[in-house]
RNA sequence: AGGACUAUAGCUCAGUUGGUUAGAGCGCUACCUUGACAUGGUAGAGGUCCCCAGUUCGAAUCUGGGUAGUCCUACCA
């Protein structure tokens, strides 16, 4: 074994060999456990959020399989349509080719090319990430198994009616030309301006004035409305104003709905161009004027002057005229939410059009019922309020797209527009009887991509057949998403699914959530403070971070900005710290479901922590194997074979099995609860301060000394050796690569089989191997040392120097410990020689400690200096003081001895008694050195 | 506007049903190349648990009110 832990060296060769040998596929044994991933887009790479959340799953998901289940994580990528669509589209665009060039069919040919060229990046980067799913089953959510769960789903939706086709305002995203979900507009805050006109009254007797964030909207208006109770406009209702630049007559009404108090009291009221005003013109029965086209430029519905301007052009335009026609009464700066394409950026805009909608009513219902019920639950809880409250309110749900890339809307029309749903064009003329002589034509839409995902529980195992996968691992036991798709994915996963499963999609949805920088900000490219994952894994030079990071930057300023920043903060780049470093430090992060900030300090902490285990494990097979001198086996010791008795333990032995125990106890509570970050501490704890610091420093006495007996040194190795294979397998599910590397070559030592730690079993606690008499023997033992370190490291004593120990003030107990620790001591707290005194035995002077009741003594002859030992004991006495008086406080208090139960007090009263005992020492010893 | 969450060491975070001497990692200080590991060891310093009030014998923990931050939902032209 290499003298450190070098993490590139092992990753690929275990994955392949993993992935080879089918180990990820479900045993086909055991409980079903299954876990869906959250389908990575396909032509995506991969991010901090990926890692997170796909080693969190990795780790349930090793965890389950190690304990015996039968276990299933589905994979699969998204066609993400407007993502991809977009990608390749930009690509063309570059060689100076629009989409429209190349019609539809040679478009989604060209689509199709760049998902088999780059839709392998992120599932190879998640397998980097040790990331354990069985790819032979691998999906895509435009396969054909797909295609047909989807057509299944619409035409099944359409005839129970719950899919009509509607013309209403939509959010229309004029780039893209599409239709797109409330949930893909983003409304931001901006600076905008509040324009205010003066609106003539028809029949000259007065006017308005009107405020509006939006002038050019003014070409559609079809109306002005007031508040009804206003008094300033009481008269003016049902009189008309004259539309100024277009001379159309408009009514004036009278709508609850306008604020008195804001603006004028007046408002312009545009249906066609906004949501607010689309529903008090059905109210109103007022007409809609669509002055749009699909580029949100102005159409032939305006007057001719403002025909085919763009919006912000025909914006200026409108405003200019108005104010020569002396009828701009006045601007003022005004902030406004302007509503966004979240994948454009683009201004959106609400616009009238003919689409798809689910009625998603009644299908909320079962939903809210479903987790109201417990059938799922969430994790943490807070998230199932978000769930509610969105779910009570939702609105009937968009799905068809005006792209090319995406599931075909099974839907044809006849030449008067009459749209027919079914599987095919014969199926629909069937079903309808249309002859061949009526020409049919589908829909040209696709539909939302969400609208496929959300069929994914099922869509991947098999639906509508009802296949043994289906029956075996649905419903999948839980979703470990991010917040942010709460409603886009989860919430529509469980209405379709409970739809037509008649079944929850899982039971736990584990809500994790974002992965920031160390500052707490969202990480994004324009920020310039991306982390990516595998750069982490496999170590980056500062110069290509740098060029990474800048890459494609449009503002020279902020390259600038984004490079020093950089240069800064990673002034030596990223070192390799290997995949299981990286694991195990999102673990260490993943409490409540709260953000993480991660911070690349704490991927190095882990990165030690493997070479800790890395260092530990060679220093057992060093003493469990006779090797060469490169360290390689020669043969194995004999650790004490599995049923042999002769061997002895050590009451370390039984410590560390104790301590081992309640270690896998720990760990899986952690998992079972999602809660990682107590997992990971437990382990490292375990393995760091336990194993490592105390168990391996106890075992050398035994190994390297005459005083023990083979049986002594054969238990220690025997325990050393299968402490450490049993941690291993603890470890797996959060750190796999290293702890398959070792364990392949300590299996045998520790009597186990099997091919892969993978396959192997998680060790579970074991209440009856938990030792109480061990586990105080050591605390005592580790008591005396550290009394001991404290003296030398306080007195400045050279670790170098053995020095003499005196016992005063002790008990049996601390007797028997002493006999039975004699050895342990001397080495470990580098002891010339141990005394025992008896009552009345004259001690020598010296610095003195306590464990418990008992006093420890370093002579003070030639080693200690007086004043330092002074000032060491007034700390010590200055500090139990407070403490005391604080717990004195307390007992003097009536009010605590009566009302508090007794074994409180008694608990308060014991440890006063035993600060008075200990300062009672102390300050006798300071007299003693003050005398000197 | 409504709602959720967060505030604990210089930094990033734990802290179970109110009873601890309030913890961890990193960083910091001093010492140490001892035979697994300097990606290490030993010892140590470091906290008004955001503020105020309340409940209680007792509050980091419960209640109310503030302050600051993050986020979600809905939005007035």
């Amino acid at each position: 074994m290499e003298k450190t832990y070098q993490p590139q060296s092992i990753e690929t060769n275990w994955y392949q060999t993993w992935e080879n040998n089918g180990y990820f596929k479900p045993s086909g044994e055991g409980n079903p456990y299954c876990i869906m991933i959250p389908p990575p887009n396909v032509t995506g790479s991969l991010h901090m959020g990926h890692g997170f959340q796909e080693s969190i799953m990795d780790a349930l998901i090793r965890y389950h399989r190690m304990l015996g289940d039968n276990t299933l994580w589905q994979v699969g990528t998204d066609h993400a349509g407007i993502a991809t669509q977009m990608v390749v589209e930009r690509q063309l665009d570059a060689q100076g080719i629009s989409r429209h060039d190349l019609g539809r069919d040679k478009f989604i040919e060209k689509v199709w090319e760049w998902k088999e060229e780059s839709g392998g990046t992120i599932t190879q980067q998640l397998r980097r990430l040790g990331a354990s799913p069985d790819w032979s089953r691998e999906r895509f959510t435009m396969d054909d198994g797909f295609y047909k769960a989807v057509q299944e789903v619409f035409i099944r939706l359409y005839e129970d009616g719950l899919i009509y086709r509607g013309q209403r305002l939509v959010n229309w995203d004029p780039k893209l030309h599409t239709a797109v979900s409330d949930l893909e507009v983003l409304s931001e805050e901006e600076d905008g301006h509040m324009w205010h006109f003066r609106y003539p009254l028809t029949d000259g007797s007065g006017e308005l004035v009107v405020a509006t964030t939006r002038p050019e909207t003014m070409l559609g208006d079809s109306a002005v409305a007031v508040h009804p109770e206003d008094e300033r406009y009481k008269d003016m209702i049902g009189k008309t104003i004259t539309l100024p630049l277009v001379g159309r007559e408009i009514p004036i009404i009278a709508d609850d709905y306008v604020d008195m108090e804001f603006g004028t009291g007046c408002v312009k009221i545009t249906p066609a161009h906004d949501f607010n005003d689309y529903e008090m013109g059905q109210r109103h029965g007022l007409p809609l004027y669509n002055i749009f086209n699909d580029d949100a430029a102005i159409n032939n519905e305006a007057p001719v002057k403002y025909r085919g301007l763009d919006r912000f052009d025909a914006r200026k335009m409108v405003v200019e005229d108005l104010d020569a026609l002396g009828l701009l009464v006045k601007i003022d700066p005004h902030k406004l939410k302007v509503p966004r394409g979240d994948r454009t950026g683009v201004v959106i805009e609400p616009y009238l059009t003919n689409q798809w909608y689910v009625k998603t009513q009644p299908l909320a219902d079962e939903a809210i019922k479903a987790v109201e019920d417990g059938d799922i639950e969430f994790v943490p809880k807070q998230y199932e309020n978000m769930y509610f409250s969105w779910m009570r309110d939702i609105q009937d749900w968009c799905i068809s797209r005006q792209l090319w890339w995406g599931h075909r809307i099974p839907a044809w029309y006849d030449e008067e527009g009459t749209p027919y749903v079914g599987r095919s064009e014969e199926d629909v003329r069937k079903k309808h009887n249309i002859p061949e002589s009526v020409a049919l034509k589908q829909d040209d839409d696709v539909l939302d991509t969400w609208f496929s995902s959300g069929l994914w529980t099922f869509g991947t195992l098999g639906w509508p057949e009802q296949t043994e996968m289906l029956k075996t691992f649905h419903p999948t036991n839980v979703l470990v998403t991010g917040f942010d798709i709460i409603f886009f994915w989860v919430a529509r996963m469980i209405m379709l699914t409970l739809h037509f499963k008649k079944e929850v999609p899982f039971s736990t949805v584990y809500v994790h959530g974002l992965v920031r920088d160390n500052h707490g900000q969202k990480m994004s490219k324009s920020k310039g403070n991306v982390i990516d994952p595998i750069d982490l894994i496999d170590g980056i030079d500062l110069e290509s971070l740098v060029q990474k990071r800048t890459a494609g930057l449009m503002q020279p300023r902020m390259r600038e900005k984004i490079e020093k920043q950089t240069r800064k903060d990673f002034p030596d780049g990223f070192t390799p710290y290997g995949t299981d470093a990286l694991r195990y430090t999102y673990y260490s992060l993943a409490s409540t479901g709260r953000d993480i900030n991660f911070d690349v300090g704490r991927i190095e902490g882990f990165r030690n922590f493997c070479n800790k285990i890395w260092n530990a494990s060679r220093y057992v097979l060093m003493n469990c194997e006779v090797q060469d001198e490169q360290g390689n086996r020669i043969e194995a010791q004999d650790c004490g074979q599995t049923g042999s008795s002769d061997y002895e333990l050590s009451v370390a032995d039984r410590w560390i099995i104790s301590k081992l125990q309640l270690a896998e106890k720990a760990v899986a509570e952690g998992i079972e609860s999602y809660r990682f970050d107590l997992a990971s501490q437990a382990l490292y704890d375990f393995i760091w301060n336990e194993y490592c610091s105390w168990y391996l420093e106890l075992s050398k006495p035994v190994l390297n000394s005459d005083d023990f007996s083979a049986a002594q040194k054969k238990g220690t190795r025997r325990t050393m050796v299968r402490v450490l294979e049993t941690t291993l397998r603890l470890a797996h599910p959060l750190m796999p690569f290293i702890t398959e590397e070792i364990w392949q070559r300590v299996k045998d030592l520790a009597g186990t089989e099997g091919d892969t730690i993978m396959l192997a079993a998680m060790p579970i606690c074991d209440d009856s191997l938990i030792d109480e008499q061990a586990m105080a023997d050591v605390e005592w033992l580790k008591g005396v040392i550290e009394g001991v370190r404290n003296i030398r490291g306080e007195m400045n004593i050279s670790p170098a120097k053995s020095i003499p120990l005196y016992f005063a003030n002790g008990s049996d107990n601390d007797q028997r410990c002493l006999n039975a620790n004699t050895q342990f001591l001397q080495k470990l707290a580098s002891l010339e020689s141990i005394t025992w005194l008896n009552a009345g035995d004259e001690a020598p002077m010296s610095a003195t400690g306590l464990v418990g009741e008992m006093e420890i003594l370093v002579p003070m002859a030639g080693l200690i200096d007086k004043d330092a030992e002074s000032a060491r004991l007034n700390k010590e006495i200055d500090k139990i003081k407070k403490d005391a008086q604080r717990v004195e406080g307390k007992l003097n208090n009536p009010k605590f001895v009566d009302k508090a139960p007794e074994a409180v007090v008694q608990k308060e009263r014991d440890k006063l008694a035993d600060m008075q005992s200990a300062l009672g020492k102390l300050e006798e010893q300071l007299v003693k050195i003050a005398a000197l």
